[in-house]
DNA sequence: GCCTAACTATACAGGTCTGTCTAGTATGAT
DNA sequence: ATCATACTAGACAGACCTGTATAGTTAGGC
């Protein structure tokens, strides 16, 4: 629900009618929306984590890139996609908010995985450019509901990681 | 306030403090809350294109792209940066929502502004190498507060060009 | 001077929000 | 068997939300 309707919209009332949970169970295990907030983000990292694991198996870059990117294009092309949950969460929560902190940790470990399909540092200005063609695709293939977008970011992820 | 706080945690009494204006003089002006986002993000159309039209007596393609994200540099540099105020809109606003119909005229506004600048259609797949430069460089830059993501994002688009 | 139109402030309705509390129930360990 | 723990349903408080209504005030056109 955070994913496909928003934060904000989504009541604590209705996320336990969905969970199927009273409400006192919910506070018996988070301290408040905030904490379940980051829960929601924590469990996406998660589950984007393991497809970086997975990709990390894959030897030659080029071939790395191009599995990133059809996984996007494969999710972007579900009815359901909207955009990155944690691009969308960074509009809805405040920095002093505990779902922020995970935010930053997906921004470093994407960071390190276009690190590693480079070979150099996560500082270098070319992982800079890879996250950019990350954020710029989700975002615009989520507003225009065009997955082209997709595959024009991996064209230019392409040239950034120098494989034809 | 729409744009710093978010739209959907600024409810319409701060709106009309802020504007030193009573409620019933919002809704003579207004239809509803939904009017007024779209009104917000007409305005910021309006002075996006501005600067576009401003940019397009610039005569030379590499000269008119460097001084757009210059330009964008300069407002990331900001504190009150937050980003893309059409791509934040998107994750707050449904669809169906009139504010919508503004959102996707600004992303046809930019690929016709980049359209020019590579001398080519706004369905060229460059316009979208481009726009995904635009929105991930905002993207970025405003999770990870860092401006120098705008300017990899340049040299990125810079590489679209073709100009060194 | 008067009338219209748009403003002002403020109260209110009806709804939703988060979070707390009460009260009863099930389960599992000792 | 007893007792702690975690669950259930649901009422409730207090705040905030959007939008409407009331009543008085100001300003411009004629």
């Amino acid at each position: 629900m955070f994913y496909r309707d928003g934060i904000n919209v989504t009541g604590i009332d209705r996320v336990i009618a969905g969970a199927g949970v009273a409400k006192a169970s919910l506070y018996n295990n988070f301290s408040g929306k905030d904490e379940l907030i980051a829960a929601y983000l924590e469990a996406s990292l998660e589950r984007f984590v393991d497809l970086l694991d997975e990709l990390a198996e894959v030897a030659e870059p080029g071939e790395r890139l191009a599995r990133f990117f059809a996984e996007l294009a494969r999710s972007a092309s579900d009815a359901a996609f909207s955009g990155c949950p944690f691009a969308n969460a960074a509009v809805e929560v405040t920095p002093e908010s505990p779902a922020h902190e995970v935010i930053v940790r997906f921004y470093e470990r994407l960071a390190q995985f276009f690190a590693h399909v480079v070979e150099t540092t996560p500082d270098d200005p070319a992982v800079k450019q890879l996250i950019v063609c990350y954020d710029g695709a989700m975002s615009a293939a989520k507003v225009l509901r065009d997955p082209s977008l997709i595959t024009a970011a991996e064209a230019l992820a392409r040239r950034i990681v120098a494989v034809p």
